[in-house]
DNA sequence: GGCTTCTCGGCTTTGTCTGA
DNA sequence: TCAGACAAAGCCGAGAAGCC
């Protein structure tokens, strides 16, 4: 989807990317080779096709950071697919305001493998562990998990792509907080996590201090659903958006598989 | 409960296009 | 070349939402 992507140039909206498609331009290699046939609204073309070479540039280069600074947050899910390799789905659990609300657990899925880094234990590795990643996907990662990130590391960038699953299910029609989601869409947890909440892992995280080790195998269980879940969603969300927002167009995926809109 | 960001609508600003 | 019309982005504030 991301090289279909025309809205990410500064001052050229929805609109005009939608009037692009419905003219023909559905590729970047398509409008750099016929940009004069084609209205680029209050942007010139010069401007555009320099925007368009510059992030063709940038998706050879996997210059994530270009992506993250030109794409508004409305729009990161265009670049699930292109930046799937470099993804991290990332979910947090913190003690509740028992030592200033810090994290406890770092959940992180890229895919493949998931690694939960722990207060005490590994935590201190997450600049490291994070400086591999691209692309990042939450739920309500944006108003929780990345100030609270912040907060704890302040020295990590943080110019990741960021996709919070919250906002862009919002705008398919999808509300509700994330277990009451996962179950809409038949997605399933373990006997032992199904039903547990945000609460449910401050108590864990404070049993565990007490020494129950049981319940910090419970904790990083209930994190390790939240995440690898997170991808299922995000698959979900990018397939809903996509159609949605070629809808828009009275255009569908199909359209976009045409000579024209690949390549010429 | 506090925090953060979202959407939405209205207004302003900026740049392109078109015709004289 | 220039001025007016038009389109789109940017900005702001209010209210809503979900996280722990």
């Amino acid at each position: 989807m991301l090289t279909h992507t025309f809205c990410h140039i500064p001052r050229l909206g929805a609109h005009t990317e939608r009037e692009l498609w419905r003219s023909g331009c559905r590729h970047w290699d398509y409008f750099l080779e016929h940009s004069h046939e084609f209205s680029t609204g209050a942007v010139s073309r010069d401007e555009a096709k320099r925007a368009i070479e510059e992030s063709t540039e940038a998706l050879a280069e996997r210059n994530h950071q270009y992506f993250a600074d030109s794409l508004s947050s409305k729009e990161a899910w265009r670049a699930w697919p292109e930046f799937g390799d470099k993804i991290f789905y990332l979910d947090i659990e913190t003690d509740g305001g028992q030592s200033g609300d810090s994290i406890t657990t770092v959940g992180l899925y890229d895919g493949k493998e998931f690694t939960c880094l722990v207060k005490g234990q590994d935590l201190g590795d997450f600049p490291d562990v994070i400086s591999r990643a691209g692309m990042l996907v939450t739920f309500f990662g944006q108003g929780f998990d990345i100030p609270m990130l912040k907060k704890a590391f302040p020295l990590v960038p943080f110019d990741q792509i960021h996709l919070d699953l919250c906002f862009a299910l919002k705008r398919v029609g999808v509300r509700g907080g994330l277990k009451k989601i996962e179950k809409q869409f038949g997605i399933a947890r373990g006997d032992e996590t199904d039903g547990l909440s945000g609460m449910d892992a401050i108590r864990l995280w404070r049993q565990y201090q007490r020494g129950d080790d049981s319940s910090l195998e419970t904790l990083i269980e209930y994190n390790r659903e939240d995440v690898v879940n997170l991808e299922v969603l995000a698959a979900i969300t990018y397939g809903k958006l996509r159609d949605e927002t070629l809808g828009m167009a009275g255009l569908t995926p199909a359209d976009f598989d045409q000579p024209s809109a690949r390549l010429f």
